[in-house]
DNA sequence: TTGTACGCGTTATCAC
DNA sequence: GTGATAACGCGTACAA
């Protein structure tokens, strides 16, 4: 009864089934035109009947064009990705594309690896998160053979285009937030140095203090690692110091969360004796006590918007790299002081 | 400089600038041995410098297998699949099979749809976290020609090899606690009634009261559906019975919050008047105010074992269905008031 | 040990 | 309007 062995059926064996070419059957198929009207019901029907379905293998192999992309992000498990992930599926699918998923850890080796791998696959297409520099390996970026879009992450210097959230202005509008909260003392927990992420971030709490005519103290700038332990231990450092500040704008959430954990631990009060912000608006976010301010990316936006693109690149291989650039947006909860008085 | 357009070379281009025949590179690169050092070496050398790489179509092709596998889920945004996604890419990786990610919101109109997509394009197997009923769809299922193995849920009926947690299991584990945790009155509050999993966590609530003479009475039990509004809701039924209850086992961990939150507006202590329990061990619980007990689930290992039982299937096609029951494991946090005293 | 040639399941070009 | 047939890039039986 179940015979998974069965040899699965063809395009032959429809055209002999129907009594008709394979020719005919292919256009059908592919709604050429240029078939009897009789021809076309005939072949339907068998095709119905046998419930027979084109190898899309076979079809990528003659096509030049295996109608799958892709995804080469840190880790799926890191709560950022998720969202960014369904919005990739969601449009890849709408559009007929298979996405094959990555994990890298951020690790470059593991990204060049795989974007081999998925050549090798002959994806139509690559969406990278990536950590690796340009130079590393811009040979392979640049003479990849299949259009790549970076998403999420800029890699200095590398000619794609990206889709990515202004960084700089979302730092900006935490930062600026927390001023009108009335706090002066505004430290920063920033990510990792080398990231470019981290650089815009920080770059934007810089202009927002000389916006208002406040110093960048380096006193009271430490450098985390994007993790909720770094988060953590920049807050230690913070208080080690002995210096004073009544807010601090976390690079991420995660960091912003090992700050809080911290001040808690320490007896001070959050917000009433230090206001906290943090970037990503990660779920937790909101469930957190105190709720936490936050810099929101429309992330599941950025991955349809990245198919969007590397579509573009993909049907014009002489497209111009251009970056897209996302609004952040300000969520205001608890962790700031809530609501700004105006 | 970057000639995208380049056409990608294949194996012949390997072959002539070898000076050898296609055969051979053949051999060469699948290492079939019966070949001369000095070719290996004067191949292996060319392959390098003309930066060649297999066309996998062709070869999946010619050797009717694509060294990949589907991976249908409900939705990657849901807290607990990133993990299973996780296991199931790091498996498929070492391998070297490519993860193609599929999300159906749970519609089972959509995981017929991908299965017939995923077959379409050829892959070795199939990982589903499936909500299709079996007669529904037994057909696709069991004659699918293409390996199945069931993820997380089970499906009545089918014959089909599954991993899963032992859910009765896990909610005898949570009720359990919360009776040594001294509660005699404590209500269940339920995911969706039609789900697999939701009625063996029922079952496991129900044998864990027998289990201790305690009755299940009606008014205790309410209906949910997994998600965090769900649990406020039936909380908020709970509270408008007027019974009594001094604690609360939830199907889930984003009811469980809902649950506390519904409590917390009503000015029911937790975990001092009610002690509760959830399902999961989202990331979610352990952050979350009070910290939330509940039932770990082992999905990381989850994901690589479904890919060893898959990869069984796909090397043995007449291999039998087994189930493969994980075991989970209670974590106690504040939810039920901590640590129990023995 | 090495090379030639066929076929995997399609699509597309050419005859008829 | 329809049907042979040549690729697509690879693996392998067979021949040498």
């Amino acid at each position: 009864m179940q015979r998974k062995d069965l040899k699965r059926l063809t395009i032959k064996d429809v055209a002999r089934t129907a009594g008709v070419s394979i020719a005919t059957v292919s256009r059908i198929l592919n709604g050429q035109g240029g078939v009897s009207e009789e021809l076309i019901d005939k072949v339907q029907l068998t095709v119905q009947e046998l419930n027979y379905q084109p190898n899309a293998v076979a079809r990528a192999l003659k096509v030049q064009e295996s109608r799958s992309i892709g995804l080469i992000i840190p880790d799926i498990g890191n709560p950022f990705f998720p969202a960014l992930v369904r919005g990739v599926e969601d449009a890849a699918q709408v559009h007929g594309y298979a996405l094959i998923l990555c994990n890298t850890d951020g690790d470059p080796d593991k990204e060049i690896n795989y974007i081999k791998f998925l050549r090798s696959k002959q994806v139509d297409g690559i969406l990278l998160v990536g950590n690796i520099g340009f130079e590393q390996s811009g040979h392979w970026l640049s003479d990849a053979a299949v259009p790549i879009v970076l998403v999420d992450r800029r890699i200095a210097g590398a000619p794609l285009s990206t889709v990515i959230v202004d960084n700089q202005a979302g730092a900006v509008l935490a930062v600026e937030h927390l001023i009108r909260q009335g706090r002066r003392q505004i430290a920063i927990v920033s990510g990792r140095p080398a990231s470019p992420t981290n650089t815009e971030r920080v770059n934007g709490y810089i202009q927002a203090l000389a916006a208002n005519r406040l110093f960048c103290r380096t006193d009271l700038v430490v450098n985390g690692d994007f993790t909720f332990e770094g988060g953590y231990r920049a807050a230690e450092i913070l208080l080690n110091r002995g210096c004073r500040f009544d807010a601090i704008f976390a690079a991420n959430d995660l960091m912003a969360i090992g700050v809080i954990e911290c001040l808690a631990q320490n007896g001070r009060r959050v917000p009433d004796d230090v206001a906290v912000a943090g970037f990503d608006n990660i779920r937790l976010a909101a469930w957190y006590k105190p709720a936490l301010t936050t810099i929101n990316q429309p992330v599941y936006e950025m991955g349809q918007l990245a198919v969007a693109a590397l579509l573009e690149h993909m049907a014009d291989s002489g497209a111009q790299a251009r970056d897209i650039m996302l609004k952040p947006e300000l969520i205001i909860r608890q962790s700031s002081g809530g609501k700004e008085q105006s």
